[in-house]
DNA sequence: GTCGCAATACTCGGATATGTCCTGTCCGAGTTATCAGGG
DNA sequence: CCCTGATAACTCGGACAGGACATATCCGAGTATTGCGAC
């Protein structure tokens, strides 16, 4: 997993805890989390491809999310920013004694290998679809979202 | 996931089809697979090293499995190859406001946003450790033990 | 005031370095079986 | 028949090259707000 899903994680919790009154740029992120201004705009536009956030142009723009907290699922920010494949890929080994000089045979599909490992992915997949932003925000301790609200604006970017 | 963890499970899966009677060498697995001998070779000595597979050195040496295939779990195999790091890695960034000039603050560890996703890296790990190379071998097709048994000793390595 | 115009502050998308890790190869050293030759 | 030594067949570990992908930066284009000046 890249850390490109950790920033994206963190940006929800603190974009839920500033409100959508107004949008908020990616400097003011990239400052308060102290990463790379650029960079982190490409992620955040993986977000916005993916609907998880909203972005308004122009000036006083920036990034909102782009639904409520309790419909963005960790799979959502994590299928964003990671890609929509899968994290095992079956090369169909299995087929290539016929290239060995061992006859053909049939088949079964998918390869059951493949489909074991899979079954593991779709826990993982499950579970990430299982948990919101919502549930970080209310497992977050009681002042950090106040903390959050008093401070970010107050960091120069 | 690199695709070590494809080669390491069907190579589980040949070598109790072949019993241990006598070792396999990894010229013959790599022939059957069509796969390069000697990077193959650091894959299986990574599953020597973690138990899986057990090798004898010397002429008419090779590799059986370590311990019988009911013992071998997917979560052996796959923690063997791919490393024992998790794959989500978190760097802390909740922390990074104190660098930027906000105040220092008590944070819960472990990180709620690490902890949800580490949550469902558990529910990954969990399924791995679910299934054996039994299990692949009792899933596998009638005729595939006896074909690999038939074949495998032609393969011009 | 208000209309128009320029400057500013953002996002968006692409092109481009840089770095790190996966993939793949090679070589020397150690270990064991096999085989040939001499007693 | 047995002993000895040489050869061959393997594993093991490290060093190293290449390429794919993640990381990171920069620039031009588009868009909306703000502010300024003229009327």
């Amino acid at each position: 997993m890249g850390e490109g899903v950790e920033w994206g994680l963190h940006c929800c919790v603190t974009l839920a805890w500033l409100g959508d009154d107004e949008p908020v740029p990616t400097a003011r992120l990239a400052a308060w989390f102290d990463l790379p201004p650029a960079y982190l705009t490409k992620r955040l536009q993986a977000l916005v491809k993916a609907g998880v956030l909203s972005s308004t142009p122009g000036a006083r723009g920036g990034f909102r999310l782009g639904r409520p907290p309790e419909r963005i699922t960790l799979m959502d920010v994590v299928a964003a920013i990671e890609g929509p494949d899968e994290m095992f890929r079956c090369t169909e080994i299995r087929r290539r004694p016929e290239r060995s000089g061992a006859p053909a045979r049939q088949f079964p599909q998918p390869c059951g290998v493949a489909a074991a490992v899979r079954k593991a992915e779709m826990a993982w997949r499950r579970e990430l679809a299982g948990q919101t932003v919502a549930d970080l925000l209310a497992a977050a301790p009681a002042g950090a979202a106040d903390h959050t609200r008093r401070h970010f604006p107050r960091v120069t970017g």
